[in-house]
DNA sequence: GGGCTCACG
DNA sequence: ACGTACGTGAGCCCG
């Protein structure tokens, strides 16, 4: 039999400083709580105990504190975030029915040394879980520990027994107590002998195993003589350590391990889980809510008293009529346009009527009338629904609300913003399972009841969720990003996916067999040196060449050695393997990743569609999936030719208009820099004009090195830089690098007034925005965990300037599409890639698009400084930049 | 499924 | 002293 005990404080402590900070909908943190279960779950799996049990410290004072009044003195109060989920923790344990002990004058590390030598007394095997590594002393031939370790953000666990000890240590366990009685240890406040470090004492415990062995010796030890002098000195300290060190094993503690066995967890688990929002934990662990049939009652309150199908279609007209006069009503689609179901009428008793194609004749005509811009309504991924409707020909106005799009504007970090997850935290309930989104049922909804009854749900959901989530939106400033950003977006990018981007099937193809040849060939070059191996496994890479080859590894990874571009480059002229492999890694991804991918995805009508998604970036920004049209390269002259492959149809041309420069001006607004300003206002190059400004030079004094130095300060300013990792970027000194910086700083106080400010704000406000009000909450930036902490500083400068271009770029998007259609263009928008939209269009509208374009990015909001825009045309995407 | 690598702004 | 730039997505390897 096997027991599993936990030092509470010690996991929770790591979970804590370990992962980003997260809170509720309602503020409260649950990170710390959230890691612990994550890493119990695993530990779970990993060790599949019988039994399971919590230790914890207490407030009270224990014997340390008593014998020795510097023990833990300087140590520090929780922090609030952590201290708040104590009690948070404790409840989530009993509902797991997992018990827990603490007592007072005990610390966690006693009861474990307790409840350890209690098992095995019994027969039992132990298992101790901590992060500290005093339990060590514990190891033995019935006990082992686990030691859990958070390292960048990851935990991992390393088991300790006690051959694994004695190889690691090179002595017992238990004199792991010796160990600490003469080095000390800082973080408990044991003193330790003054004067004997790591090293020495090591070695002495090595050597003679415990402190009663070596003052019986002393002074004839091996050792140097200024060691035996300060051994001599502090013998009493020694001894006093010795009694700090040790851990308790006979604490008056109620304990029999016959009484810990894994239990069932209680009903109580998955409210309080809905509570702290887990939901990723409900589902892994099977969690449901079905328990008392009076709870039932009030969760079905939110959904339809009144439903139908509707199967004729004088009543269709009926409430098509009732639409129109209603404010709003919410809409939910079925994949492939099989059914529609609306859900109209007041909150606590709506009605839902469902359209499905296979029972109304005219459903067709049905689709046409509802989703004309005469009835309001809110949905859910409406761009999709968007996308769907147009493509068949279809209207697709009158949308007021994206639930989605609300959740993401609400909380842009939150990663999810499916129906269930949008329940659980604006409604403190989960959905009921979307049986609809299975393969095959949309025929089949109108014989399942309990699918439509899961489809009316999520659609009464988007009502529910709408109430809460639009006097949210007011509070928060949000209403016209929501209504005049994001909602008419929706619609430009189902239109811009839907017309697709044409490419040259053929020449991409010829450009895939010049590389499969290049590839085969390099391939040979590079088994030469080394023999077959797998060069795309950056393990087996970095075996060949540091270790068959003895080439020096300069970085290494958390799996092993680095073989990346920037290691690679360093080693280049040290062997002629290095430079086949950074060539072969270049046409390999080239190859799989463009040529392959892209080949993948082209629809019959020649042209590949991408899917933009509106809800995944921190900071506005849009991404693009299924392919990524947006990281199609142009850095490299090889890599450009593919930009070549993406085309303009029979008699078209494109058109790519960028913003110049667009984050540099932003930060020159924002931070109200007069410098910076002065500079775009007047220059042309505004890194050749930091570089003059910088270097105190004169324009025309300034080298294309000074230019490219002050290029990376003014970008690296914008990412919130150190100066390690400029030196990095440029490669000079870190000194030098910190002269950079302060030199920038001098020149552009206000820019770094804006640092400081921004920063500060943060932590004021717990998050940063927008000049259009997109929010990004920040609650790392309180973080007591450095790196965390300076994350969220970088993000907090970093943001406002990156999701204001985003902004300005959708505005753009908007007012390009509408003038394209005002206008009576044939011209259509295909592409935007951050800073750069392109259009395809007829020959003879080339000239005119051009204009449209640089006027309607220019036109979109009036800065401090010029905001410009460059557009060029041609037949292919390489021509047209 | 996570880690590594590399493509983009 | 810490560890070292913001935001993405895809292909491949490997446990």
């Amino acid at each position: 039999m096997k027991l599993m005990v936990l030092d509470g404080n010690s996991i929770v402590n790591r979970a804590y400083y370990g992962i980003r900070p997260l809170t509720t909908r309602e503020g409260l943190y649950t990170h710390a709580v959230y890691g612990f279960v994550t890493t119990l779950q695993r530990l779970l799996d990993e060790e599949q105990p019988e039994a399971l049990c919590v230790t914890f410290d207490r407030r009270e004072p224990t014997f340390r504190h008593l014998s020795y009044e510097g023990y833990k003195a300087q140590r520090k109060g929780m922090p609030e975030e952590l201290a708040q989920q104590m009690p948070v923790l404790k409840e989530v344990l009993d509902a797991m029915a997992i018990p827990r002990y603490e007592l007072a004058g005990y610390e966690a590390d006693d009861l474990i040394g307790t409840i350890s030598r209690r098992c095995e007394a019994a027969g039992w095997e132990c298992v101790v879980v901590t992060g500290d590594k005093d339990s060590l002393q514990l190891v033995d031939e019935g006990t082992k520990v686990k030691l859990v370790s958070t390292r960048m953000g990851q935990t991992t666990t390393k088991d300790m027994t006690t051959e694994t000890f004695r190889e690691a240590y090179g002595f017992d366990p238990i004199h792991m107590i010796d160990l600490k009685a003469l080095m000390g240890d800082a973080s408990d406040n044991i003193p330790g002998v003054p004067g004997i470090g790591e090293k020495t004492a090591m070695a002495l415990v090595q050597k003679y195993g415990d402190i009663a062995e070596i003052y019986r010796l002393l002074p004839d030890i091996e050792a140097k003589p200024a060691a035996i002098k300060k051994l001599e000195a502090g013998r009493e300290m020694a001894e006093m350590s010795y009694r700090l060190a040790t851990i308790v094993t006979d604490a008056p503690l109620a304990f029999d391990p016959a009484e810990n066995l894994r239990q069932p967890v209680k009903p109580e688990l998955y409210p309080l889980f809905l509570k702290l929002e887990f939901t990723k934990l409900i589902e892994k662990m099977g969690l449901t809510g079905d328990v008392a049939p009076a709870e039932e009652e009030e969760a079905e309150s939110a959904g339809a008293c009144e439903s139908e199908i509707v199967t004729d279609f004088v009543r269709a007209e009926e409430l098509l009529s009732l639409w129109r006069q209603q404010p709003w009503v919410a809409c939910l689609a079925l994949p492939g346009l099989e059914g529609v179901c609306v859900e109209w009428g007041n909150q606590t008793c709506g009605r839902a009527a469902l359209f499905l194609s296979g029972r109304l004749e005219g459903y067709n005509d049905f689709l046409r009338a509802f989703f004309a811009g005469d009835i309001q309504k809110a949905s859910h991924n409406v761009k999709d629904l968007m996308r769907a409707l147009l493509s068949e020909n279809l209207p697709a106005d009158g949308f007021v609300f994206d639930a989605a799009i609300a959740g993401y504007l609400l909380d842009a970090t939150a990663g999810h913003y499916d129906l269930n997850r949008l329940s659980v935290s604006w409604l403190g309930t989960e959905a009921a399972k979307p049986l609809y989104l299975e393969e095959g049922v949309f025929t089949a909804m109108g014989e399942d009841p309990e699918a439509l009854g899961a489809w009316m749900g999520h659609t009464a959901l988007i009502a529910a969720l709408r109430e809460k989530m639009v006097p949210k939106l007011r509070e928060l400033g949000m209403t016209e990003l929501f209504a005049e950003m994001e909602m008419p977006l929706c619609r430009v990018l189902a239109e811009m996916e839907l017309a697709g981007f044409l490419v040259d099937a053929k020449a991409l193809q010829e450009m895939g067999e010049a590389l499969s040849a290049a590839i085969a060939d390099l391939e040979q070059r590079i088994y030469a040196h080394a023999g077959p191996f797998n060069i795309n496994s950056p393990k087996q890479l970095g075996e060949v060449l540091f270790e068959r080859l003895g080439l020096p590894a300069y970085k290494k990874t958390k799996t092993g050695y680095s073989t990346n571009a920037e290691v690679l480059e360093k080693l280049r002229f040290q062997h002629p393997i290095v430079a086949e492999v950074l060539q072969y890694r270049q046409y390999a991804k080239l190859k799989s990743t463009y040529v392959d991918g892209l080949l993948k995805v082209i629809d019959p009508d020649g042209r590949i569609r991408t899917s933009f998604q509106m809800t995944v970036t921190a900071t506005g920004r849009l991404s693009s999936t299924e392919p990524n049209l947006q990281n199609i390269p142009t850095r490299t002259e090889l890599g450009s030719e593919l930009r070549r492959m993406f085309v303009a149809g029979e008699g078209n041309v494109l058109v790519d208009a960028d913003y110049s420069q667009i984050e540099l001006r932003l930060l020159a607004h924002i931070s109200g820099d007069e410098t910076m300003q002065e500079a775009f206002r007047t220059g042309e190059d505004i890194h050749a004009i930091t570089a003059s400004q910088v270097f105190g030079v004169s324009p025309e004094q300034v080298t294309p090195l000074m230019r490219r130095s002050a290029k990376a300060v003014n970008f690296g300013i914008v990412y919130g830089i150190s100066p390690f990792s400029l030196s990095q970027d440029i490669g000079v000194t870190v000194a030098e690098a910190k002269d950079y910086m302060d030199s920038y700083f001098a020149k552009y106080p206000g820019v770094k007034r804006y640092m400081e400010e921004i920063v500060e704000r943060a932590r004021a406000e717990g998050y940063v925005e927008t000049v259009y009000h997109r929010r990004r909450s920040l609650p790392e930036i309180k973080s007591s965990n450095f790196n965390m902490r300076s994350f969220g500083e970088r993000v907090a400068l970093n943001m406002p300037i990156q999701g204001t271009a985003a902004d300005i770029m959708k505005l753009a998007m908007i007012h390009v599409s509408r003038r394209l259609k005002a206008e009576g263009l044939s011209a259509r928008l295909l592409m935007q890639v951050h800073d750069e939209l392109i259009v395809e269009c007829p020959e003879a509208e080339e000239e005119q698009v051009k204009r449209l374009l640089t006027e309607e990015m220019e036109r979109v909001c009036s800065l401090s400084v010029p905001l410009t825009a460059e557009a060029h045309s041609g037949r292919n995407w390489l021509e047209a930049k």
